[in-house]
DNA sequence: TTGCGAAGTCAGCGGCACTAACTTATGTAA
DNA sequence: TTACATAAGTTAGTGCCGCTGACTTCGCAA
């Protein structure tokens, strides 16, 4: 019994080089793994130039093992996608915590999650809010956005309502998500940089707040 | 003489599907064929499913030509999106002309012009501003994006002086920058579908542009 | 007229996504 | 404890891609 329970222990077999152990026919956790070894490599090298195969050598299997777990190479992709949303998600809902809701500071606080997560997480970001109109049919996009963009919408309810202005906080929350994406786009695709190198796009971001916000 | 000058005149020999007849072992302007070719490739389906095996099967020679006029399929990219920013800097130097310059017209219709290029030529627009890393140590974005802000700062410059308001122009076209280019990529990528579908961008971006330049 | 070079073709390499058929290991039920 | 169904691997192979080297065709200039 406790034997048998042993073989699914897989994870740590890793050699020197961070690839898989080859010491047993069944790997334990392939799915995981490639879902791991696909995030890492669209870190390191984007997901345009992310292959399958890659993937495999890392978690040590050949390339037909994949299609054990997943229907094709796009559905990786959508799970790491996924996780992306999610994560942004938990880090723009910290910010709020932070920052106390309803203030300039909370709303300026989930901009700089933002482009913190963008910067951070550049391919990532690009594979979540890229075309791939492959990824944006599954509709695992739209629910995670959507969510994120409520968070916005309320919050700037809120301060709207403690300054006592009678503007649509929708329609303001998408001119602060449109500034903000922007900025993260043009920041990670280093198209700020022979333009307006050693930018400060954190206080960018913020000037533009007060502007949007009217304060 | 007259008969061999006439083997040169390859352009118009189209078949009813498009693609280039082979009537002729040259084919007299393989290059820009090849170039035009990758242009509608991508245009039609995005330059990550661009393959240079297509653009050959369009212009009617085998998967070898392409070599004899690119070192490689970046190459042809590379010139599609210099020629895209060389579109994109046409049509903002006209939005000025047409405006006026130093008005805020003038510089609403910068963004429109910037908006509408994005999404007339979505998967041009993706090239030009991705990563595309590869694309950009070319350095051939560097000039060309340099001299669209440089218009833009221009006017930005002219029009707060009109306004007798001590702002820097380059930090305010920054802003403007920023924030249209967020609006270009979030409607073109369909981020705003499910989020505010319907939503006027151009209305949009105006009422931003009051924003941020203060009126 | 000839010959050289530019611009094609052909055949082939390695890598990729994906599949069909086969093999191994594992948990369950007799 | 053993037999077996099946999950999860492998092997071998397809077709497409980017790219190369060796060969061929053709236009132009001497």
């Amino acid at each position: 019994m406790a034997e048998a329970s042993q073989s699914r222990v897989a994870a740590g077999a890793r050699a020197d080089d961070g690839t898989e152990r080859k010491d047993r026919y069944h790997h334990g956790d392939l799915r995981e793994s490639l879902i791991e070894a696909t995030r890492a490599l669209v870190h390191a090298k984007g997901a345009e130039h992310f292959t399958l195969a890659d993937a495999c050598r890392f978690a040590g299997v050949t390339t037909a093992a994949p299609y054990k777990h997943f229907r094709d190479k796009q559905e990786i992709l959508e799970i790491v996608c996924q996780r992306g949303f999610e994560k942004l998600k938990a880090d723009t809902a910290h910010a709020v915590e932070v920052a106390g809701p309803g203030t300039l500071e909370a709303i300026q606080l989930m901009g700089r999650a933002y482009t913190t997560f963008a910067s951070t997480e550049p391919n990532l970001f690009r594979l979540m809010f890229g075309q791939n109109s492959d990824l944006k049919t599954a509709g695992i996009v739209d629910e995670a956005g959507t969510g994120c963009l409520a968070y916005l919408i309320e919050q700037v309810a809120l301060f709207i309502e403690k300054q006592g202005r009678a503007e649509d906080p929708r329609h303001v929350a998408l001119k602060l998500w449109t500034f903000v994406h922007g900025a993260s786009c043009l920041l990670i695709d280093h198209d700020y940089d022979k333009v307006a190198p050693g930018l400060d796009v954190e206080a960018l971001v913020n000037s533009a707040s007060r502007d949007i916000l009217g304060s």
